[in-house]
RNA sequence: GGGCGGAUAGCUCAAUUGGGAGAGCGCAGCCCUUACAAGGCUGAGGUCACAGGUUCGAUCCCUGUUCCGCCUACCA
């Protein structure tokens, strides 16, 4: 037992860390009798670093498993990272642009293998930062979302839920993004209010009896129109109903028709109709009989293409815009241009404004999958805290559209469907003529430079099978080409015994992975003894903002392949937000680094701050002046404990829970061990429903103003031998004692790092105090507790 | 357009069954008392957003209003 310094060095706490970790502390063989216990942990990017998200986020999984393992329970806290498609191949991307590296050049294989580098190299460093904090996550246990244990799960989920009927391809309005050049789910879609123009044009009519005027944010679309819409009931147009008009900048006529969904208030109740690039528009079109023709005039990377007009083509869509509008006027077709604030659609992944935009794709039939994920909840088999937001979960779960999956980039598991060009349709047309294929630049085959063509043409024109495929930029398959779905490369087409398969080239979207997580990383399709100990886990501990995302994906995957639900409750934390309230982010120069303030106040302190404010429903409005107040908190533990040590000068031994010393002490001594006694229950109390907050307060309360303003203070006459009582001092150098390692072992889940520190330099038992059990003491002694008051308040 | 949450001390926030309004920081005053000045003690400071209603009694329950934040939506 060595002497303490007068001040805590928080500077030395990962010596603690890598004690535990070697001891291999983190795992739940630990306790192997206990009963089980499991978290696994929303998989961070593996391009992150540590925010403040992440940072309460572990704070209060580590609180929890810290707590469960101390009570003895057959821990887990699972950990690992997401491969982040979009994400991640955008940062590589960047850094290899950076070098003047375009990733076409390098080819599919190469910018893979480039993107698993910068993993190996990179990907760590928010497993790094998560050890500072101080997770207890079982390492060995660790997983990736592209690992081939999880790889070969989603191979498995996509196939049957393939046979199954579940997942389908279709051709329809789809997200995209430009600059990603991929489709986006919905949900990767964030609205933002724009003040944008809305423009009155005037639509001549054909037959010269005057014209129509049509308002359109969009007047660069106007080359892609099918029609003017009006509503039905709207008296104003009955007589232009099923004429035609002269379509601005293009020599086409198109008809006007009606549709319900025509607001007759906006604008001027007359309204053009794009169905290549418009959402409405689309549905629209579909109502007609026969259906509207889709004509798409802008290219996947936000370009004009030709349709638009020769004038256009190749201009970027918002360059085109205003091109367009300068004609309108020369031609004296507007009629007026308004203010006009609308909300719009941008990439979640690069902040691009999507373009909706026609292309076939893979999709989740998700109806089903929902209806059970909404019973689950209703029926309390999944309890979402706080309450609230079961009611988000209902309102998105009961109006959920189909989930598009397919991505078309590189980095992520490539969907397992093949085609064979060799095959015919039910039309009895080639696949071969029916897949097409461009090159991101010309491939010189004797002498001829090639820059696209259906697959059979490139064929014919001498290009191997493995050249056209390494060489593609995009590859559109139609429809009507019959996929073949298998969880192993086929050898030849089940059909015809073609050996010449083309692989689907998309790559599926990162969230159906994180979809299986809770039971992919426990090793299913294996049937592990992990997945029979710890399947369904306890507690899912997630922010509000992937609910939709992701927890609601989990449960409904849960529901499917373990025919069970993947966590029995789910914990809705805060967001972060500035002392402003205001959201973090880079652009706003707001962002609070963690591991600023950890290496500032310490982890214990900082961690201790995010778990006060974790009030439930309520976002956290971070200060850093609190941290410093529990920095303060943490150094006058460390002074109590200096007090106690010194004075019990290595002659006490830990005394055990039941014994008779109690009944020596004097009304100070039996009304503070009512105290820890009430302590001890009013945090088990708060963290089994999850306030955190409340549980922190306890403790804080409980060893500042209870043990050390009172008890400490009233015990020194005693210690000092003021009163001549040679019994009672050493009574009450027991309580103090007991009380003190009482109090580290209360607060060991919120700060564990001083907490061993101190357990360590005091008598105790066993080898760590964070696999000491958890004080859980309900004898309360209510008569000492009252004279205690008295004296309390006489002050 | 629909839905949800918030408004409590100068600042950041608590208060789970309707009866006593609290903490941290900050502020004022007094204390270097042998664990801790990163501390101790004392104190000031709030018609608990506004207006009604229910009740013996409302920060808490109901209605409406204002302001703020968020989610969601097919606002051309």
């Amino acid at each position: 037992m060595s002497e303490l310094e007068k001040n805590y060095r928080f500077e030395d706490e990962m010596k603690w860390y890598k004690l535990w970790e070697k001891e291999g502390f983190f795992r739940p063989e630990v306790n192997p009798d206990g009963e089980s216990y499991c978290i696994v942990t929303p998989p961070p990017n593996v391009t992150g670093s540590l925010h403040m998200g992440h940072a309460l986020n572990a704070t209060l999984q580590d609180i929890l498993i810290r707590w469960k393992r101390m009570h003895g329970y057959r821990a887990l806290w699972l950990p690992g990272t997401d491969h982040a498609g979009i994400a991640t191949q955008n940062v590589v991307e960047r850094e290899l642009t950076g070098k003047g590296i375009d990733r076409h050049t390098l080819g599919r294989e190469e910018f893979i293998r480039k993107v698993w580098q910068w993993k190996g190299e990179y990907g760590e460093r928010i497993i790094n930062q998560l050890k500072r904090l101080g997770a207890s996550c079982d390492w060995s246990r660790q997983r990736f979302t592209l690992d081939e244990g999880l790889s070969e799960a989603v191979r498995e989920v996509f196939v049957r839920l393939f046979q199954d009927g579940l997942i389908y391809r279709d051709l329809r309005l789809i997200n995209w993004c430009p600059r990603c050049h991929t489709a986006l789910s919905d949900l990767e879609v964030e609205h933002e209010d724009l003040e944008g123009k809305l423009i009155y044009i005037r639509y001549p009519m054909s037959d010269g009896t005057g014209y129509i005027v049509v308002a359109t944010t969009r007047p660069e679309t106007i080359p892609g129109d099918s029609a003017v819409a009006v509503h039905p009931e709207d008296s104003r147009y009955k007589d232009f109903i099923g004429k035609r008009i002269k379509l601005p900048l293009t020599r086409r006529e198109v008809p006007i028709i009606t549709d319900e969904m025509v607001d007759p208030k906006f604008g001027t109740g007359a309204v053009k109709v794009t169905p290549a690039h418009d959402f409405n528009d689309e549905a629209m079109a579909r109502r007609q009989t026969p259906n509207l023709p889709f004509i798409p005039v802008i290219a996947e990377d936000g370009t004009m293409i030709d349709t638009a007009g020769k004038k256009y083509a190749g201009l970027d869509r918002y360059e085109c815009r205003k091109k367009v509008i300068e004609d309108l006027k020369e031609l004296d077709l507007i009629e007026k241009e308004q203010k006009h604030v609308h909300s719009i659609g941008h990439c979640y992944r690069c902040k691009t404004i999507i373009e909706p935009f026609s292309t076939v794709q893979w999709y989740v039939n998700t109806k089903g999958l929902a209806e059970d994920a909404i019973k689950a909840v209703r029926d309390k088999r999944i309890h979402i805290i706080p309450e609230g937001w079961s009611n988000s979960y209902y309102a998105w779960m009961e109006n959920i559209r189909d989930w598009c999956i397919s991505r078309q980039i590189w980095w992520g598991h490539q969907i397992p469907v093949w085609y064979c060009p060799y095959c015919r349709t039910e039309e009895g047309q080639h696949h071969g003529d029916l897949i097409y294929i461009s090159f991101h630049k010309s491939l010189n085959v004797g002498g001829d430079s090639i820059q696209a063509g259906t697959y059979t043409e490139l064929r014919l024109r001498g290009l191997a099978p493995e050249d056209i495929m390494k060489n593609a930029n995009t590859v559109k398959i139609d429809k009507s080409v019959t996929p073949i779905c298998s969880r192993q490369e086929p050898g030849e087409c089940p059909f015809c015994g073609s050996k010449e398969l083309l692989r689907d080239p998309d790559v599926l979207d990162t969230w159906f992975s994180s979809a299986l997580w809770p039971f992919s990383t426990l090793g299913w399709p294996e049937n592990t003894e992990d997945i029979e100990t710890f399947y369904p886990t306890n507690v899912l501990i997630t922010g509000f903002d992937i609910l939709f995302f992701w927890v609601a994906r989990m449960i409904m995957m849960g529901l499917k392949f373990m025919d069970d639900v993947p966590f029995r409750d789910v914990y809705i934390h805060a967001l972060v937000r500035d002392l402003k309230g205001q959201k973090m982010s880079k652009s706003k120069g707001n962002v609070i680094d963690p591991l600023v303030l950890i290496d500032k106040y310490g982890a214990d302190a900082f961690r201790f701050t995010l778990t006060a404010f974790a009030a439930q429903g309520r976002d956290i409005k971070f200060s850093e002046e609190r941290v410093e107040g529990y920095k303060n908190f943490i150094n006058k533990l460390w002074n109590a404990s200096r007090f106690i040590n010194t004075n019990i000068v290595g002659e006490e031994a830990l005394p055990s829970n039941g014994n008779s010393w109690r009944e020596d002490l004097d009304t100070p001594g039996r009304w503070i061990l009512s105290r820890l006694a009430k302590t001890s229950d009013d945090i088990n109390t708060a963290l089994t429903e999850y306030r955190f907050n409340d549980a922190a307060t306890a403790i804080y309360q409980f060893i500042w103003h209870e043990f050390c303003d009172w008890y400490i203070e009233l015990s020194k006459p005693v210690i000092y031998n003021n009163t001549n009582n040679d019994a009672l001092r050493r009574t009450t150098l027991k309580c103090l004692l007991y009380i003190l390692e009482s109090s580290l072992r209360l607060l060991h889940p919120f700060m564990p790092f001083v907490t061993e520190e101190v357990w360590q330099t005091i008598p105790h038992k066993g080898e760590t105090i964070m696999l000491s059990p958890f004080p859980h003491y309900k004898e309360r002694d209510i008569e000492a507790e009252e004279k205690m008051s008295y004296i309390m308040e006489a002050g």
